[in-house]
DNA sequence: GGTAGTTGGTTTGATGTGCAAACCTAGGTG
DNA sequence: CACCTAGGTTTGCACATCAAACCAACTACC
C-alpha cells in the first residue's frame, strides 16, 4: 500500500485501519493469538458471518497479516497463523484491551499476566527511558502539502 | 455497554471495537487530537462522507469519548473535544500508527518527537518496570463458560 | 452400506450501510 | 442581491452485510 492511495490525511493510522480497520479482523487476528487456528473456531469466537470472515481473512493473508498453511492433504484443510507482521499486532490489541476495560467494558474478561502478575500496560520512550506522556509530544508532519491543521493552500 | 451485549467471546477488545471499531472514528479521534476541532476540518482531513462523519460523531458523543460544545449563538455553531476517555485512546492511535509505519506504509507520514527526540514506543509493564515481550505474557480468562480455546462445553 | 457428522468454505436472498452530491438553515460579506 | 461559511440533513443508488442453506470430500457410527 502507498501512502498515495490514502484519501484524507496521508497518514500511517489511515493505512493501518485500511488493513484491519473493520468490524472483524482484529477481532480474528485475536483468536489466531489466542492459538485458535481453525476456520470453524474463529468463526464461532468471533461471531462474525462465515462468508465475512473468509472475505476478510483471505484480505488478511493478502496483506501478509495472516499466513494460511495446509494441515491435512484429503479433504484439504488449512488452518491460519500469524506472521511476524499479525504478531507486530499485539500492541495494538493490547492498547484496544486496555482501553475497553477502562472506558467501555467495567470487568475486565480477560487478565494478562506479565511473569506471573497482572500486567497493566504503560508506553514509553526506548531512547530516553521515560513514560511517553501526552504532554510531551509534539507531531512533525513530513509529507509536503500538509500540516497538522489539514492541507496547506498555495496562497495560504 | 454491557459484556453480555458482545457476540462471540466475552472481551475488552470487542467492547472498543464496538465503539471506536469503524472506518472513520479513530481517524475522528486523531483529528480531535491534532488540534481540528470542527466538522468541515474533521470532513476534509479524515476523507470521510458527511453524513458517515455526522453520524459516528454522534455515537462518539454519546459513548462519550467525545464532547460536542457550542461556541458561538447565531447561528449556532458547535465544536468537538476530546474527553478523558478521549484522550485515553492516544496509546491505540500509536500503536497502530506505528504498525502501519512498520507493516503497511513505507515512509512515515508523521513523526513523533518526545521532548525533541523521535520516539520509538515499546510497551512496558509497570508493575516489574521490564518491557512486555510476548513469549512473558499468559492470559486467564475471567468469564464462566470460556477459555482461550472458546466456550466450554459441559459434557467436557 | 446408509446415515449422520466434520471441516472449510460458497451461494442465496433480504436487509442495512456507505457513498457522493445536492440541499437546507441562519447568518455574514461585498 | 448574490454569494460565502458552517454544520449538518436528505436523496438516490450501489454495495456490503447478514443468517441460513447449501456443497464437497471425507470419516465415524451402527
Amino acid at each position: 500500500m502507498s501512502i498515495a492511495d490514502i484519501k484524507g490525511r496521508p497518514c500511517s493510522v489511515a493505512g493501518a485501519l485500511a488493513v484491519v480497520g473493520d468490524r472483524w479482523s482484529l477481532l480474528a487476528v485475536r483468536e489466531v493469538m489466542f492459538g485458535n487456528h481453525r476456520f470453524s473456531d474463529i468463526v464461532r469466537n468471533t461471531g462474525a458471518p462465515r462468508d465475512r470472515l473468509a472475505a476478510r481473512l483471505k484480505v488478511l493473508v493478502e496483506a501478509g497479516v495472516l499466513e494460511r498453511r495446509q494441515y491435512q492433504d484429503s479433504p484439504p484443510r488449512w488452518s491460519y497463523h500469524l506472521t511476524a507482521s499479525g504478531k507486530a499486532l499485539s500492541p495494538v490489541l493490547e492498547a484496544l484491551r486496555q482501553w475497553g476495560d477502562e472506558h467501555v467494558v467495567r470487568e475486565p474478561a480477560l487478565t494478562l499476566l506479565h511473569k506471573g502478575h497482572e500486567v497493566r500496560g504503560a508506553w514509553y520512550c526506548e531512547t530516553c527511558g521515560e513514560r511517553v506522556r501526552g504532554r510531551d509530544l509534539e507531531r512533525r508532519v513530513n509529507t509536503p502539502g500538509w500540516d497538522l491543521a489539514g492541507p496547506v493552500t498555495p496562497d495560504g
